[in-house]
DNA sequence: GCCGCGTGATATTCTTTGACTATCACATCG
DNA sequence: CGATGTGATAGTCAAAGAATATCACGCGGC
């Protein structure tokens, strides 16, 4: 049994004449009749009466042709869906940020990206990039956005933009009023970091070497910067944020952002997704809008 | 898209595995694999995400498999009702029966009919010759008991008996006594007759040519014997009736009942079907059952 | 860090299936 | 009685579906 039988025995049905229902079919008579015949055969059961004269249904025949036609509906409906999820832009994306980006970006990326595709809706992770590429590769994020070194097999990487990191010391600090500072002249002072589950922090000790002879830096708990920040206002220490931590949304009075000495850190943004994800377009999607973003300290890569 | 790949496609969805899914399915893993990538590129989606350690079902995947799923259950559900419709003696069987035999033989009938096929009703029409050939052509009933001559294109007919004809008189005729009758003798008499659409009538008519020659015989009106039966005690005049319309349960003491003198007119019974009528053992289960009653004045033929 | 194992994809071959054309057998109708 | 229209049958062929053999690629153990 397949669905052209079925989809010829209810064109018999309905034309009462094998020839009009080939017809129909788009084949030849004798085709339709071999087909029936072997449906017929298989089902054990006659579902037509032929005389010379005319087609006729048996009593069985119009309880099958009935159920046949529930089958090709229902099989329509297949296709259907399938038309429905033909556009790579239709459909839940479930997005992976950490949380050194998530806050600072995410604000403005969302209504960006739902006006390139407002049939797909955003569920977001924020979590760290280990915990992320895990996510990743069992399939329960698809796409994720996370800061470079990062490899993985299967899975394919898109950098987009270089970030300038900042260090961030209270109002009232000696350092307030400096132009810049440079790297080594952290060692100086407690600079307060997120744990090291947190590639930002990792990236700024790699930058900064001489953070890390200092005892009692890089002890916070938690995973949000903004605990930091406000610890760096009650002058527990300074820190170093990337730049978009630094937007004027975050300005404080408390607190005073001093650019590096050139040449400043910064680290790479990248997006990342399984190869085997198939919605391109919709990764596409969200490259394209995080270009588009005009955050500060950022230099975009070329495309 | 066909049941296979609907079957295929489930199977993966569920066994999230290649070689397993195909295992099940009693196919190879690449006759698998190459018919999910068809049904993929036939409708345009992506259903199954495949990473060298996992498959997993995109968005659309699961919402094509669940519909496949009640795809193949409809499918299932067509082979259930052919299944039942495989017992030709399950299902209305549509019969008919001429003016002259049905008041006579279907209540003898239908109980033993009911013994042999209870799960065959019936649904009785009684006519005339005519009238159930057109319906016997065109579908209205199955199969038809009638009395011989009788043929017609794509029609089978299958003889079951001879009956004789008897003569009917009033109790008070001057033939109530006689131990037979000549058909001859009936030219003394009005004979009272249905109309020439009956069968019977014009088979008695030919046995007793002399009876044609009688004005005011054959007009009666109505199809009823019973009727001639009546008008016959009530001394409007004689008749002739098949012998199953003379048993016991129609006795009368107004009524005599005489023999023709050998050799007795008769006619032949038999069933009569459409060579296209599949049921084969419906048509069997009332041959059997009609000879399995003991009519008066009937005459098996040989199976 | 390399090798073996398990995964799905691909290449090639072969069988099966579905469809075509040509033709038949049969009933109907003028 | 021949013309017409019906579904069935015969013979042929191309396309679909499946099998075997093999590949490419992650992963995990040593």
């Amino acid at each position: 049994m397949n669905l052209s039988e079925l989809r010829y025995t209810v064109a018999v049905a309905q034309e009462r004449n094998f020839r009009r229902a080939a017809e129909r079919c788009f084949i030849s008579q004798p085709a339709l009749s071999t087909a029936i015949q072997k449906l017929e055969e298989e089902l054990g059961v006659q579902i037509f009466e032929r005389s010379r004269t005319e087609v006729s249904l048996t009593g069985i025949g119009e309880r099958l042709v009935e159920q046949a036609q529930r089958v090709l509906e229902e099989a329509e409906r297949v296709r259907s869906i399938a038309r429905e999820g033909r556009d790579q832009l239709v459909g839940v994306l479930r997005l992976g940020v950490i949380h050194t980006i998530a806050p600072y970006v995410l604000p403005d990326l969302i209504p960006v990206l739902h006006a390139r595709a407002p049939e797909m809706p955003l569920e977001v992770e924020e979590s760290t990039t280990a915990q992320l590429e895990a996510h990743l590769k069992n399939g329960q994020v698809d796409v994720v956005i996370l800061a470079l070194p990062f490899a993985s097999p299967g899975i394919e990487v898109l950098p987009l933009y270089d970030e300038v990191f900042e260090v961030v010391v209270p109002a009232a600090h000696r350092w307030a009023r400096k132009r810049a500072i440079g790297a080594a002249q952290l060692a100086e002072e407690r600079v307060l970091l997120l744990n090291s589950g947190h590639c930002f922090s990792n990236q700024v000790a790699e930058a900064c070497p001489e953070v890390g002879r200092v005892p009692g830096n890089g002890m916070t708990p938690g995973n949000s910067l903004e605990t930091i920040r406000n610890m760096v206002a009650s002058g527990s220490g300074v820190t170093v944020l990337p730049a978009t931590a630094n937007s004027d949304k975050y300005r404080s009075a408390l607190l005073c952002v001093v650019p590096f000495t050139a040449p400043a850190p910064s680290r790479r943004v990248a997006l990342a997704w399984r190869r085997s994800f198939g919605r391109e377009k919709a990764v596409e999607a969200l490259a394209q809008s995080l270009r588009t973003l005009s955050l500060p300290g950022v230099t975009l890569l070329p495309a």
